[in-house]
DNA sequence: TACCAGGTGACAG
DNA sequence: CTGTCACCTGGT
């Protein structure tokens, strides 16, 4: 599948802190290759500027990526209303990370990943979450693994030091544990709006604001959730000390935390 | 050695 | 309700 897309690159949704299981597999200078397990699927993208070509059908696009990549949300409406505004460090924020988009991610892998991100380093959190896949999850390719539903979690492996997940372990284990036995909890999320989404969310032991708002944001669609963590609690304070204001953002404010976390974290 | 990393739960007061 | 603090673990 060929595809023109503006608002959309790959290299700056891949460290906009969103996702943690895609891999760059080979970057010239004006072209790059992706490669995204997801969804119990494997994309190969190359990206040539704004020209892009998908290792899917037309059906698996529709079905799958096209929700994946919010493709229906135009993005230059957004870019409009900053540029209309006088937030100058939101402004070059947005020229800095313009391709960023807010992905629709699986739930419950989500969650999980999430849940494992709290107090921890991306590097720590990436193997975590890869050695459970390999382990776990189906074989999608040579040395790549589907992120592994619940049931293809053994609950012994949250004995397994060796993962990485330290005191996580236990919450990791209780949340499987509830999963199984609440076999519809994830897709009652998935019909909630925000606020009763965050609140089921924050039931579970392992999950605080930040992660409910993480996986409200990056999976559940909910692009008015504004998730604070070190980065931008620092970010917000330094650049931001009279507070931000984001009333011109109502409902999809999460989209200007990802270009200001984004911004901060990776220029310079 | 001490401190930090995309926080959170269990406690004081 | 707001403020502390320990917490697995690998990296500097």
């Amino acid at each position: 599948m060929k595809l023109v897309l503006d608002n959309f690159d790959l290299a700056q949704i891949d460290k906009s802190g969103q996702c943690f299981r895609w891999k760059e597999l080979d970057s010239l200078d004006e072209q790059v290759t992706y490669c995204i397990p997801a969804f119990g699927k494997l994309l190969k993208i190359v990206q040539k500027g704004n020209e892009f070509d998908f290792s899917c059908s037309k059906k698996e696009w529709d079905n799958i990526w096209k929700s994946y990549f919010d493709i229906d949300r135009d993005y230059s409406l957004i870019e409009k209303k900053i540029f209309k505004g006088k937030d100058e460090h939101l402004k070059n924020a947005f020229k800095y990370g313009s391709g960023i988009r807010i992905l629709k991610q699986d739930t419950w892998e989500m969650i999980f990943s999430f849940m494992i991100s709290q107090n921890n380093n991306i590097p720590r959190i990436r193997k975590s979450i890869e050695m459970i896949s390999s382990r776990c999850g189906k074989k999608l390719d040579e040395d790549i693994y589907a992120f592994p539903e619940v049931y293809e979690i053994p609950l012994s492996i949250f004995d397994d030091t060796s993962l990485g997940l330290g005191y996580r372990a236990p919450y990791l284990r209780e949340l499987c544990e509830f999963v199984l036995t609440h076999p519809d909890w994830i897709s009652s999320l998935e019909k909630m709006g925000y606020d009763a989404a965050y609140a089921s969310l924050i039931e579970r032991k392992g999950i605080g604001c930040k992660v409910a708002n993480c996986i409200c944001l990056f999976g559940l669609g909910h692009v008015e959730s504004f998730p604070i963590d070190t980065h931008v609690k620092k970010l917000l304070a330094k650049h931001y000390p009279d507070g931000i204001d984001l009333s011109s953002f109502e409902g999809e404010a999460g989209i200007i935390q990802q270009y200001l976390f984004y911004y901060d974290l990776n220029e310079k």
